[in-house]
DNA sequence: AACGAAGTCAACCGCTAATTT
DNA sequence: GAAATTAGCGGTTGACTTCGT
């Protein structure tokens, strides 16, 4: 669906940087049935790769990172459409608790939805049941969640800080980036991943004395696999 | 029926990390 | 090793839809 109006704007854009760039009208809003196919046609033959050359050599009048986009979240194949099952928000709620608002990383674990669609889930839905959760539950599951609150600005505080120097800001050597990375796994893990993360809410408890971000993971990690 | 408020979600933006030259 | 380019991420925006009055 086709949702933005659409609007032109003037960019230098060039297929590669030995080409000379030209000043070019680019399209901005919602993409058009004809846009989409023409990125779907030209990604088939050539790959989705540099972005530069496909928004030029597509014909497209858009910048790259439109195209990229329009790919990785739309176009794509295998995307899953649609509403989010029971089964899948449980899971993003307790990737969530653990991770943050790292939504590449959730979506890694949610075969065919896009961190997009997570995040806009997220944001519209889930954020309001949990809260509505925690403030109908009693105050000692409340003073769990300010807990679990904490922890979530010491892991987004971490993000940053392992963005820029890996290891730096942190002794312990759990990586979570490594950890939630199983791309040399097998196809699907939802299953053992939600059994593994139904764990989470028992142990919130004994994280209680957590003074490390991701601590929380390590020892989750640890009593999982004792 | 009309209208404003709230919700939804595709797309954009700014930034950083990774890769290439 | 430095600079330039490319890829990827999360936050935010805004057009459109739905809901409530």
């Amino acid at each position: 669906m086709n949702t933005k109006s659409h609007t032109q704007y003037y960019m230098h854009m060039a297929a590669n940087k030995n080409e000379k760039p030209i000043k070019r009208y680019v399209n901005k809003g919602a993409w058009t049935t004809e846009e989409d196919q023409k990125l779907a046609e030209y990604i088939e033959i050539h790959g989705a790769k540099r972005w530069k050359a496909v928004a030029v050599k597509a014909g497209l009048n858009r910048c790259e990172k439109s195209c990229r986009l329009r790919w990785l979240n739309y176009l794509r194949p295998n995307i899953k459409r649609g509403k989010f099952t029971d089964q899948e928000e449980d899971l993003i709620i307790r990737l969530h608790r653990l991770l943050g608002n790292r939504w590449s990383l959730i979506a890694g674990r949610l075969p065919g939805r896009t961190d997009n669609d997570i995040k806009n889930y997220w944001n519209s839905h889930l954020c309001k049941k949990i809260k509505h959760e925690r403030t109908s539950s009693s105050s000692v599951t409340q003073e769990i969640g300010s807990q679990i609150s904490i922890e979530h600005a010491d892991i987004s505080k971490e993000r940053s800080y392992s963005k820029g120097s890996e290891g730096d800001s942190m002794d312990n050597s759990f990586n979570v980036n490594e950890f939630f990375n199983f791309s040399n796994e097998g196809s699907s893990n939802l299953e053992w991943i939600s059994k593994f993360l139904e764990l989470d809410d028992d142990l919130v408890g004994i994280s209680e004395n957590y003074s490390v971000p991701f601590l929380g993971e390590v020892d989750k990690f640890n009593v999982f696999y004792s």
